[in-house]
DNA sequence: AGCACGCCGACT
DNA sequence: GTCGGCGTGCTC
């Protein structure tokens, strides 16, 4: 029996549902996905409860339904879900339930035509028509512009064929969004370290039941090929399988390495899919009709009508970190998602985050660990090069002995990458005469030299403006020196210290389309280059076979800036950059210019005992009560009036509870304090493990007076970063 | 007077 | 998030 009354909850930043009356020719349930109007427009919500009570004083207001949608309803998990991340990071639920509906525009479909070949042969035969029916030949069917390719004629041709009759056109029915994958396509040889976890992942997904795996092993150890054979698992018990990635710029070549394994590649789910796909392919995961889906965060909100298997790749990427609107972040929701699924999730990563390593050592998480590199490659050896005593000449920044490095390397033929986690020319442009830095108008940070692009660039608000001729404070001409280096300036150097090496600078500024880094990429893999000077990019995904030599230009860069996570985040990226090194011929090195050569991240890195770092990091963490001993929250305030917003952030902090497991530092100005014109003001909030945390920044906000005019407050449980 | 823009509150 | 209402201030 239809109900009368319904909840919704419609994709606006609304907490609370609203109700609706039903037409009498509807049935709608909990799930349902319906159109309702709201204020002046009509939105697509979800229906949340059905036969509700109305207060009475709703009922003049209340609108009808106005139709229910021909989609697979959402299931409970996900609204369980929907309902959980709001409640943990303090956001609406008509924002999370938001994420789950981004599904493109379907529209009329646009129909493909097929042409095949019909009835009798042609009055008039040319040339052109015999090649179109020797294409066509054998009766098979084919797209009217492949024909129309193959035949090297144009469509006029065809059309023509088609009016006398001696071909026919038929509506072809859309390609599925992905094949079925087969488990069996390529099975690959595993080594016994391989297969064993290989046989635990697979127990777990027969399992059908929540847990949570670590699997660890540096990179190259196969932990792909290991985590391969749970999806072949999941495929062979009809189940779908998410595989979360940190970001875009990876899934392409992964893409084909799926491929390779199971011959067909998976549906794909990021930001950049065209929203006709992403239409078919959200209504293909809610039918079940994809059983493979790999994706950017955004595709833990996919509706899967049957999910037995999440897998997180480099689970330790500080991308999964949502930083604006709901902020979440997606390794920790898989981990709720699959325990609201009940289906196991595997988190992978050759530098687990501290906070998952501890979860395996107390025994909450299984941890498998892959000990060594496939087809017996050895890791890089590492050394470091102490700034103090070798560092290079004034204005150089590459050391003496690793310049020697890199010639012996080039000598024998092999590539070399240097590292340098910073963009362009050079990170400060000051003047010589006065002393005056070229400063961002709109933000709490240096210009940066951009050379390429002949401007300086805020790397935070966007500003740019062409080098000034004369310095805008003493007006001296030609003064400006350039201090520090960026990858270009780098260029430089290696230009003057490496005559006629082939030299690629790779930094995400000069890349304009993923097509044409892969492009790049591609060409330092084919060995096109001998010296690759690049920023983080280069710290991911894609494997060189000819490079040998990595050589960490800045090792201390990133350990300055104050940030609880800063040893963990540098030793991950600089342990990943090392291992592109020697991945497939020869032994790799590695090098790292470092001011603190005796600093735990580098003696890990240089020992290559990982476990000395995690063991120095835990410690810091327990003894700080830092995450994950202790829970975390920030509160960055911000506004364009300086005292405005300070004297918000104090009010708010006034009015935080008391409670005597909790404190609240600051209001202090935010490391960043000034972005885009506006004052940050940040508080910090600390409680112990197991707190509920959202609980008390819940009862904590309802005290908070409103922020007016351009003061605005964003919560952060959970925060990443610190800026 | 007519309208562009920004701020606010409501949206069942 | 998005729209409309309303006030402010500027232009034809």
């Amino acid at each position: 029996m239809a109900t009368p009354f319904i909840d919704v909850l419609v994709p606006v930043a609304l907490d609370h549902t609203y109700s609706y009356r039903v037409p009498r020719e509807l049935d709608l349930k909990p799930g349902d996905l319906v159109a309702v109007p709201l204020g002046a427009r009509q939105v697509v919500g979800v229906v949340w409860k059905d036969n509700v009570d109305i207060d009475p004083r709703l009922h003049n207001r209340m609108k009808d339904v106005e139709l229910k949608l021909e989609y697979a309803p959402l299931k409970p998990e996900l609204r369980k879900l929907v309902d959980w991340i709001a409640d943990y990071t303090l956001s609406p639920r008509g924002m999370v339930l938001r994420m789950c509906l981004r599904m493109g525009d379907l529209g009329p479909a646009r129909e493909k035509v097929g042409v095949r070949l019909a009835g009798p042969p042609p009055k008039r035969m040319t040339a052109a028509r015999a090649r179109v029916l020797s294409v066509l030949k054998d009766g098979i069917t084919l797209l009217k512009s492949e024909v129309a390719r193959e035949a090297g004629v144009s469509s006029g041709v065809i059309d023509g064929l088609i009016d006398e009759g001696a071909l026919e056109t038929l509506i072809l029915p859309p390609e599925p969004v992905a094949r079925p994958p087969d488990p069996e396509h390529e099975v690959p040889d595993l080594t016994d370290a391989q297969a064993r976890a290989a046989d635990v992942l697979r127990a777990n997904v027969l399992n059908k039941a929540f847990s949570v795996t670590l699997v660890d092993g540096v990179t190259g150890s196969g932990k792909t090929e290991v985590y391969f054979e749970a999806v072949a698992a999941a495929i062979r018990e009809k189940k779908q399988t998410l595989i979360l990635m940190p970001e875009i710029a990876l899934t392409a070549q992964f893409l084909d390495r799926f491929a390779r394994r199971f011959g067909v590649r998976p549906a794909e789910w990021h930001s950049e899919i065209a929203p006709r796909m992403r239409a078919r392919t959200w209504s293909a995961v809610a039918a079940g009709e994809v059983s493979v889906v790999v994706g950017a965060r955004s595709a833990l909100f996919l509706p899967y009508s049957n999910l037995g298997l999440i897998i997180v790749d480099e689970e330790h990427d500080p991308a999964y970190k949502q930083e604006d609107g709901v902020r979440y972040h997606a390794r920790d929701m898989a981990v709720v998602r699959a325990r609201e699924t009940g289906v196991p999730i595997v988190l992978a990563s050759a530098t687990p985050s501290v906070e998952t390593v501890v979860n395996a050592k107390r025994g909450r998480y299984g941890h498998l660990h892959l000990p060594e590199r496939f087809g017996g490659q050895h890791l890089p050896s590492v050394e470091a090069i102490d700034l103090r005593r070798e560092g290079p000449p004034r204005g150089r920044f590459i050391s003496p002995r690793l310049a020697e490095a890199v010639k012996i390397a080039l000598e024998r033929g092999e590539q070399a990458l240097l590292f340098l986690n910073r963009r362009g020319f050079a990170p400060l442009t000051l003047c010589n005469a006065c002393g005056h830095r070229m400063a961002c108008p709109n933000c709490d940070a240096w210009l940066v030299d951009h050379r390429f692009k002949r401007r300086l660039v805020c790397h935070h608000c966007g500003y740019s403006m062409p080098p000034p001729e004369q310095c805008p404070k003493c007006e001296a001409k030609g003064s400006f020196v350039a201090v520090g280096p960026g990858v270009e300036r780098l260029e430089q150097e290696a230009a003057e210290l490496f005559p006629g090496a082939r030299t690629l600078v790779l930094s995400s500024d000069l890349v304009d389309t993923m097509e044409r880094l892969r492009q790049e990429l591609d060409d330092v893999a084919q060995g096109r280059f001998d010296i690759v000077i690049g920023t983080q990019l280069v710290a991911k995904g894609h494997h060189f076979p000819k490079l040998n030599l990595v050589g960490i230009v800045d090792a201390d860069l990133g350990l300055a800036n104050g940030d609880p996570r800063a040893a963990e985040r540098t030793f991950q990226l600089l342990h990943q950059v090392v291992g592109r090194a020697g991945r497939e011929e020869g032994r790799g090195y590695g090098f790292l210019q470092t001011h603190q050569p005796e600093h735990p991240v580098m003696r890990a890195l240089i020992a290559q005992d990982r476990e000395a770092f995690y063991s120095a990091e835990i410690a810091v963490r327990e003894a700080a009560s830092y995450p994950p001993f202790g829970r975390l929250a920030s509160l960055l305030i911000s506004g364009a009036d300086k005292h405005a917003t300070e004297s918000y952030a104090r009010k708010i902090a006034a009015v935080s509870p008391i409670h005597e497991d909790v404190r609240v530092l600051g209001p202090a100005e935010a490391p960043l304090a000034v972005v885009r014109g506006r004052f940050r003001f940040r508080l910090l909030v600390k409680s112990p493990r197991g707190f509920d945390l959202s609980a008390y920044l819940r009862e904590w906000m309802a005290a908070v007076p409103k922020a007016k005019g351009t003061l605005k407050l964003e919560v952060d449980v959970d925060p990443q970063s610190f800026f």
